[in-house]
DNA sequence: TTTCGTGT
């Protein structure tokens, strides 16, 4: 029976060889592409990607990278849970006029750029527009025009309040620290049911928006801002502060996974507005009022 | 220099 063995194994040797090739191809591929995407989504994000604290169906996302900045996407909500990006003082481009909104393929949703339309809400950036073409250039504000970085966002929010914030950041906050690491998103309603019918088409609204400023470094800062859907857009920013850890809570996501216990809890635990210069840019009019 | 929608 000896021949007959080695005839099989003349046959499938060759096989056997391709194949080992094919899995070696891949799986150096795979790990060439796995450590690539972690290292721009470390250069993209200090202390690590936001991550669901408790994994469940609605806080289950998946990352989608762009040029400048990264998107958390939930299929369940038909929108970003996250968008997260980071800001230099050292490095300005000029900014050119705003480019159209988008189609993100990536979703699969069919969400074109007029799923808005008279529905009285606003397309509102996640991650901006005007500070990230600042920091990261032409290619990345085409970037945030993708509809997978829009959320369903009331007017006196978009063009008032979350603008007069966006505004402080890039020209007071940014000068300040030199760098700034920004998470910004929705928050829903607690209520699952209420939510799968409150919606614009597909895209379920959200009742507020956060939005986290960190200053990285050894010894970091974070200032947290929760902004409900119905203000009227000219309040003092200070009036919106919050703790991290309430933000965590009420979107189930953690945002800075790879900080340790101790610092998570210094950061996170408690609004502390010691060194922001809040007094002097909280009444500040916006720019299109 | 920083947000948008609507109507033409």
């Amino acid at each position: 029976m000896p021949r007959r063995r080695s005839r099989v194994a003349r046959r499938w040797r060759p096989r056997l060889r391709r194949l080992g090739i094919a899995a070696l191809f891949a799986a150096v591929g795979s790990g060439l592409w796995y450590a690539e995407e972690r290292e721009v989504r470390e250069r993209l994000s200090w202390m690590g990607v936001p991550t669901w604290e408790r994994p469940t169906p609605l806080s289950l996302h998946r990352v989608l990278r762009n040029d400048g900045y990264l998107v958390g996407w939930s299929d369940l909500r038909v929108g970003s849970l996250w968008a997260s990006y980071q800001l230099r003082a050292d490095r300005r481009f000029p900014v050119g006029d705003r480019p159209g909104f988008r189609r993100d393929w990536r979703t699969l949703w069919p969400l074109t750029p007029n799923a808005y339309r008279r529905s009285g809400y606003d397309r509102g950036h996640l991650a901006p527009n005007y500070a990230i073409a600042a920091a990261h250039g032409p290619a990345a504000q085409r970037d945030t025009f993708l509809m997978s970085n829009m959320m369903p966002q009331r007017p006196d929010l978009n063009r008032r309040l979350w603008q007069r914030l966006e505004e402080v950041v890039v020209d007071h906050f940014l000068p300040r620290f030199g760098r700034l690491q920004v998470i910004a998103g929705p928050v829903f309603a607690d209520d699952v049911a209420a939510g799968v019918l409150h919606r614009v088409g597909l895209v379920e609204v959200p009742v507020a928006f956060y939005k986290i400023l960190v200053v990285p470094g050894r010894h970091p800062r974070a200032l947290a801002f929760l902004m409900p859907q119905d203000v009227d857009g000219g309040e003092p920013l200070d009036r919106f502060l919050v703790s991290v850890d309430r933000i965590e809570a009420m979107t189930g996501l953690d945002f800075l996974p790879n900080l340790s216990e101790e610092a998570a809890a210094a950061l996170e635990g408690r609004v502390v507005t010691e060194g922001w210069g809040l007094a002097a840019v909280a009444d500040l009019p916006g720019r299109f009022e």
